[in-house]
This record gives C-alpha cells, sequence and structure tokens, in this order.
DNA sequence: TCCTATTAGTTGACTAATCAACTAATCTGG
DNA sequence: CCAGATTAGTTGATTAGTCAACTAATAGGA
C-alpha cells in the first residue's frame, strides 16, 4: 500500500475520519457509531422498510441491524409494526420524537458534505458521486456474483 | 439520506463490501479485518515505523493499533524493537514469514483495485484517486483544525 | 394437505475499534 | 538539575459488527 496511491486507503480514511465528525454530531441525539445510517435512511430518505431491506441496503449483517434498531427503538426515535401480510416481517417507522430533530439533524450531513467537496467545482462533486457509485456497484456485483457462483457449485456437488 | 445522491453512503457502501473481499483474502493468512491494513503498510508500504506513526496513518486509536500489532507479533508476521534513541518508542518490522508472501498478498488488493475500477479509463482511475485523496485532505484538515481549536480554546480558559 | 425449504428476525460468542485511566520515559522551563 | 507536562504504549470497559445457531412464519411442490 503505497503512499497516496491506494483507492482502498483513501476510502478507509475518509470513511473513518467522517465517522468521528458525524458521531461527534449525532452524540448529543444519543445516536452511536453502528445507528446513524440507519436513522439517516429511514429519517431522510422515508421509512417503512423491513429489517431485512434495511440490512440489505447498508451493507450490514441482520443481527447488528436488529440490535441497532432496537437502541433507536429504546431511545423512542423509531417504532415497529408487524407487517399484516407477512408474519414474519417487522417495518420499521420513525416516530414524531424523530420528526421533531429532522432539520437540525439533516445538517450535519450537509455540512459533512461540504466538508469533503471544499474547493470542487459543482461539476467536479457530481463527478465524484458518480465515479463513487460506479466502485460501489462494481465490487458489489462481483460479490454478489461470487457468492451466486460457490452457491450454485455447492449445489452442483 | 437519498438514494445514490450522498457521498459518505458511496463511501460506506464500497468500504464495507470492499472489507468482506479483502477479509475474505487474507483470512487465510490468518489476517483479520482488523490488521489488514497495518500489515499491507508494514508489508508494501515499507517497515520500521512506530506504532503512533501507525495509529497515525491508519486514522485509529493507539489502543487498537496496540492490540492488532501484537496479533500479527503472535502470529509470527510482525517483530518489534525498542528505539534505542526514545525507550518509550517501539518500532515495528516485518519478518521472514510476511516478507515470504509478500507477492502473493500483494495480489489480494491488486484484484480488488482492478475489481473497483472496471469499466473505468486510466483516466478515471488517476480522476477517482485524485478526488478521493482530496476529500480525505478536507475532512482530515477540518477535523483537526477544529480539535486545535478546542485545544486551544481549553487553554484560554 | 403436509412436508420440506426458505425467509425474517433474535441471541450468543467472537473480533474490531474507541475512550478513559494508567505507567514509564522523555522533554522543558526555571 | 529537577518538577511538571507531554508522549508512547498498555489495559479495562464499552460499543460496533460478523458469523453461526436457533425460532417462527411463509412458500411451494408432491
Amino acid at each position: 500500500m503505497e503512499k497516496r496511491k491506494s483507492l482502498i486507503k483513501a476510502i478507509l480514511d475518509t470513511y473513518r475520519i467522517s465517522l468521528s465528525y458525524i458521531s461527534e454530531g449525532t452524540s448529543k441525539y444519543g445516536i452511536g457509531r453502528g445507528q446513524w445510517y440507519f436513522f439517516n435512511r429511514l429519517l431522510l430518505g422515508g421509512d417503512g422498510l423491513s429489517q431485512e431491506q434495511l440490512s440489505e441496503e447498508m451493507v450490514v449483517d441482520s443481527a447488528h441491524t436488529a440490535r441497532a434498531i432496537k437502541k433507536l427503538e429504546d431511545d423512542g426515535y423509531i417504532f415497529r409494526k408487524a407487517d399484516p401480510s407477512d408474519g414474519r416481517k417487522k417495518k420499521v417507522y420513525v416516530t414524531d420524537k424523530a420528526v421533531v430533530i429532522r432539520d437540525e439533524y439533516h445538517q450535519i450531513y450537509k455540512e459533512l458534505n461540504k466538508v469533503l467537496t471544499t474547493g470542487f467545482t459543482p461539476e467536479e462533486v457530481e463527478l465524484t458521486r458518480k465515479l463513487l457509485y460506479r466502485m460501489r456497484d462494481n465490487i458489489d456485483e462481483y460479490v454478489k456474483t461470487r457468492a451466486r457462483d460457490q452457491q450454485q457449485s455447492k449445489q452442483d456437488g
């Protein structure tokens, strides 16, 4: 890993430093490093997802989702409702307590975005976003395809 | 966090998925999710750093560095030598056991890089690298400046 | 229908990472 | 030189996240 050459090192650093920034901002709401992205998705991106959907979208284990969602529920930010059409599923919704802090909470991420892209032109910001999602989709596709192939070869014997 | 809009979400996803890819590759050496980046740095980027330098460069707590380095030491991949010029410091070096697997180990990251940048032109790869490090430096600078300011205002009363 | 396979969620055990408190060594100002 | 401050590293307690084993509900095919 030569210095300033590796893509994954830049991603790792940016993730770690951003996380310390975020958790400082969210800690006053009692929301920790393991919950902010769930809360974010539900409060700013829309609620009513099942835990399975959340796990898939957040790219984390369902065990972690269960515990993170429980913490947000205990803290009064979300509630869960059994899905009437499927007794296994629990759909997750934000409470009024969450809605009240929405704009204030959103600021943390708007500010982070501003810090990350300091000195970027609007075109550079958009370009960065596109390149990042292309990388994200590349590795996602690769890992999923490999998992499918392994599943297949197991079935084939 | 609107879908496919957020920079931090793309970074988070890419980090998580890449990590699962990496740990699958490194696990056969007994190197886990918490050690690969230290080992990478020492084996591919040069050894002889102190734990403090490693913590700074990897952007992790020194407590984690101590434990990760201890694990790599227990597994025989690295060794530590007291710095003769400063009795507090322990410099970290890779062992022969590590050097032997270098090329093979390096492949994991070369392959990851290839997967991440599938469909990228060489110019796009270079551009991505530059944009990522600019973001990394932006947030790093911001967090460090704020830490300094807080330190300052504490001293001033 | 009923038997099996799959899916959603939970729990326990483990590894990863942070924060705070501590020890020992070094540095610095008087 | 020496007393107080800083630095490097360790340890304990806690939170974050994964993996495996489990329960309960659903889906699907004979």
